[in-house]
RNA sequence: GGAUGCUUAGCUCAGUUGGUUAGAGCACCUGCCUUACAAGCAGGGGGUCAUAGGUUCGAGUCCUAUAGCGUCCACCA
């Protein structure tokens, strides 16, 4: 038997061992149809947050539900090594120790690096054990580990091969802290405050000079040109000129270009090809030299003359210093202005001229847009709108640059000798062969997550098996990042979409809406809660409190709220486990109108979970299970039964609801639920996960019993509504004036009226007593009572019932007279419009032949 | 500049292909220790669905415009 109250601890403590111990999590039964998620692979850089949280629980209901429903459903779980999130942490934690990265030597960092994720993998799955998610773990994999390095290797070289990859000098991100090479997608952009600073550049053999205007003057040293726009009034004459470049006093070109905007700052920019992609582009166009001025850790280098080894915003400060003083300096304008920052170390980028690979996206790109117009063939998303986010990506990308300055993670399969490049998985024979010392972008290796975890590019059977996934969970945040990589890596591999189903989540907040951030300090730890609330608590309300694709608040008034669900589930438990535990099989030949009307409501509420869970929805979920089971099954049938709970056909009305309440329930409580179906005298399943989840059974639903009773709710609302209006003593009395089809309704429920209302039922005469009048569409029911006569104010309020009832009345005919209305709704509408109106119609014969 | 989400009760949010008196939780008011649950039960109050037009027999829902809040992408010499 349960205990006397929800204790969490109890429940969930020792539970996810016995799962893991039973193997209930393994996939591979091959009798049943294949059904398969990964697990977004979280990096191996800290703790799981609450968005974790969220987006491992959708996946986890999906799962449980379909292996309940008779899958084979596979959920494999793995990390992710994080290349740059990961090194700089690791290098962090070593600086801590005094130790620096160049020092320890890469094979020496490599350790180091590998110590650290076996340590932060091991918290990670503590954490998903806590959450009690249904992992496969015997298949889990790594990012870095030997199979899918193998699965990299095979993509980079076939790239390669058919030229999709290839090494070129371009501007590209380049941070400072760790000396490597970004992504656009690893930069941020903040606004920052900064200047326009508006410096004299001399026109040569004259003492006009043009006003540059710039926001970065420490890279004045790679100036090659200055442009203005070719149709430019002000300047188009100066084209071909030449001006001296300040402090360098060199002469360089005035050239036209599209690129100078007339209307922007004073028309006239500076062009230095080595320091911005836009002065590339220039500079291509005109034959520039290209001049970097600075080092890989953003100090001057010897192209900055005197400045040499200064940062770059120390030199910054030196060089206006000396402008002012050759008074080349004319103003300085504040501005804001956002500029890009590392993602994971948080410094300025510089855009940097600097040889890279990349990965030409053109191809790769037309795949993906193609297949999506393809109904069969493409990833649907849920909600729909965020496929727009895909599309839009691949319609403009850019190459993406994949080599990392790093030493964790997968190292570029290129060899060098001399000025001769070899793609391959081992150094060609021959001797003086140097392995690229870089490693690739971290979501390089990502990108292949849906089938090299599954084995590719080796034929396995779990291959052929668990791909496509059937459905990727995750937030939009990642969708450019991580699901637009692994369609057009899909599509290129293995010609198949990378899943079916792509369901996006929103982003988890605080309670006033802002995103919880580490500099905020607003971040709540869900193992905190898990130790506050419960697992249970929190996935529910992570699940069913948002409509998809829709942020969410975290609430812990909303957490507390389920907790109070949840011990409303286990008291109903309870109660019914009370009444059934000398139950031996279940029988259903004697049921009562209310046993019928439950199991109607019942398959009713299993039709509409199934149809949502299907898409989904599992906030509808959420909200149909609470309505059905705090209102239908404990306010309702709960009360309702305790005048039959004698009878066998009762108990096992009750037996069967149950169990299918926690069947339901269980993908989103997969603790609490197992509890309670473990205390079951009655069961189909070794475990509730194993268990079938639960059908609709049509010859379950039955209307006549359902009318009834929902007849028998309105009356006794009805009737407790003027008890408590009109301070009706208990022991009063119920006269039956029903019509006669109707007398039964009440006739057929005494002993639950009586018991619930604490009245008598009255069959025929009216007593001396106050008496007073309910109006029903089936006729009406006079209570009678000892105590205060009626006041006026009673009547004004009978009065004013009869009012409205007349106003909704000649609403509703007015509405069905009109012919456009009855010609164009459905019938069914129409129909329950006119159901509606005889109803109101008798009410108000009743309510007047009480109230004269 | 482009895209996109939101605006519904005091607060946080639902609201299916349009169907006619808009729902929930929390909070609030009243009454109850009724033998599963007082973290509960019963009853109740509270919303001109951001604004202005339009389509329609019918609009919270569709269209157009406006306002406010938010997010993403691009640009920012």
């Amino acid at each position: 038997m349960l205990e006397a109250k929800y204790n969490y601890k109890k429940v969930e403590e020792g539970k996810y061992d016995k799962w893991l111990k039973d193997e209930l999590f393994k996939a591979g039964d091959l009798t049943k149809e294949a059904f398969s998620i990964v697990i977004p692979p979280p990096n191996v850089t800290g703790k799981l947050h609450l968005g974790h949280a969220w987006d491992t629980t959708l996946q986890d209901i999906i799962i449980r539900y379909k292996k309940m429903d008779g899958y084979d459903a596979l959920w494999l779980p793995g990390m992710d090594h994080a290349a740059i999130a990961t090194e700089v942490k690791v290098v962090e934690r070593l600086k801590e120790q005094g130790i620096n990265k160049r020092d320890l030597g890469r094979d020496g960092f490599l350790q180091k690096a590998w110590q650290w994720k076996e340590e932060y993998a091991s918290t990670i799955r503590g954490q998903w054990a806590k959450l009690g998610l249904a992992l496969d773990y015997s298949r889990e994999r790594f990012t870095l580990d030997e199979g899918l390095n193998k699965a990299v290797t095979k993509v980079f070289i076939d790239l390669y091969n058919k030229g999709w990859i290839y090494r070129g000098e371009r501007i590209i991100n380049w941070d400072p802290v760790q000396q490597t090479a970004l992504s656009n997608e690893e930069v941020v952009y903040k606004d920052v405050e900064g200047a326009f600073y508006h410096i004299k550049y001399f026109i040569e053999e004259t003492n006009d000079y043009l006003e540059v205007a710039t926001t970065r003057p420490e890279t004045l040293f790679g100036d090659t040109a200055v442009a203005v726009n070719p149709n430019d009034e002000r300047y188009k004459k100066l084209i071909g000129k030449k001006v001296i470049l300040p402090i360098v006093n060199k002469l360089i070109p005035i050239v036209g270009d599209e690129h100078a905007d007339p209307a922007f700052g004073t028309g006239v920019v500076k062009i230095t090809p080595a320091h911005d992609p836009n002065d590339f582009e220039v500079g291509n166009r005109h034959n520039l030299e290209r001049i970097n001025v600075m080092n890989p850790d953003a100090t001057m280098n010897e192209n900055a003359g005197k400045y040499e080894g200064m940062d770059r915003y120390e030199c910054r400060d030196a060089l206006l210093k000396d402008l002012k003083d050759q008074d080349l300096l004319i103003k300085i304008e504040t501005m804001t202005h956002s500029v890009g920052h590392s993602e994971r170390t948080g410094v300025m980028v510089e855009p940097y001229l600097s040889k890279q690979w990349f990965v030409n996206m053109k191809g790769l790109s037309k795949h993906v847009l193609e297949n999506q117009k393809d109904k069969k063939k493409k990833v649907n998303f849920v909600p729909e709108r965020f496929e727009k986010i895909l599309t839009n990506w691949m319609s403009d990308c850019h190459d993406w640059c994949i080599s990392r300055q790093l030493w964790w993670g997968h190292r570029i399969p290129a060899w060098y000798r001399n000025d001769e490049v070899y793609v391959g998985s081992k150094a060609p024979s021959g001797s003086g062969w140097v392995q690229d010392e870089d490693v690739l972008d971290t979501w390089f290796s990502s990108a292949l997550w849906p089938f090299s975890t599954l084995g590719w590019p080796d034929k396995t059977s779990d291959l052929e098996r668990y791909f496509p996934n059937d459905v990727l969970v995750t937030g939009y945040d990642i969708i450019f990042f991580w699901v637009c990589r692994m369609v057009f890596q899909s599509l290129e591999f293995t010609d198949k979409r990378p899943f079916k189903d792509c369901l996006i989540h929103g982003l988890i907040r605080d309670k006033e809406g802002r995103k919880m951030s580490k500099s905020l300090g607003n971040g709540v730890d869900p193992m905190d809660v898990i130790d506050t609330y419960g697992a249970d608590s929190l996935r529910w309300f992570l699940t069913t409190n948002s409509a998809p694709g829709q942020d969410l608040r975290y609430d812990e008034d909303k957490v507390k709220a389920t907790w109070n669900f949840i011990n409303k589930i286990w008291n109903a438990s309870r109660y019914v486990l009370m009444n059934t535990e000398d139950l031996k099989k279940i029988d259903l030949n004697n049921l009562t109108s209310s046993d019928k009307w439950i199991l109607t409501k019942l398959n009713r509420t299993i039709k509409n979970v199934r149809k949502n869970m299907d898409k989904y929805d599992f906030n509808v979920v959420g909200n149909e299970l609470y309505k059905f089971i705090w209102e239908d099954f404990c306010d309702v049938y709960i009360e309702y039964s305790k005048v039959s709970s004698n009878n066998i056909s009762t108990k096992s009305t009750m037996l069967l609801v149950l169990t299918d309440i926690i069947k339901m329930l269980h993908p989103f409580m997969p603790y609490v639920t197992d509890e309670i179906y473990e205390s079951l005298p009655i069961k189909d399943g070794k475990n509730i996960l194993l268990s079938n989840y639960p059908k609709y059974d049509g010859s379950m639903v039955y209307a006549n019993e359902e009318k009834e009773i929902d007849a028998l709710i309105d009356i006794i609302a009805s009737i407790r509504n003027s008890k408590a209006e009109n301070d009706i003593p208990k022991g009063f009395g119920i006269i039956n004036e029903f019509k006669d089809e109707y007398k039964y309704i009440l006739d057929n429920n005494k002993d639950i009226l009586t018991k619930l209302l604490k009245c008598d039922i009255i069959l025929s005469s009216i007593e001396e007593n106050v008496n007073l009048s309910l109006a029903f569409p089936y006729g009406s029911v006079t209570l009678c009572y000892e105590g205060k006569h009626l006041t006026d104010e009673d009547i004004k309020n009978l009065i004013k019932e009869k009012e409205s009832l007349i106003v909704s009345i000649e609403r509703r005919k007015k509405l069905l007279s009109n012919e456009k209305y009855v010609s164009n709704a459905p019938e069914k509408i129409v129909n329950g419009e006119r159901e509606k109106l005889t109803d109101e119609e008798n009410k108000l014969k009743a309510l007047l032949e009480k109230i004269s």
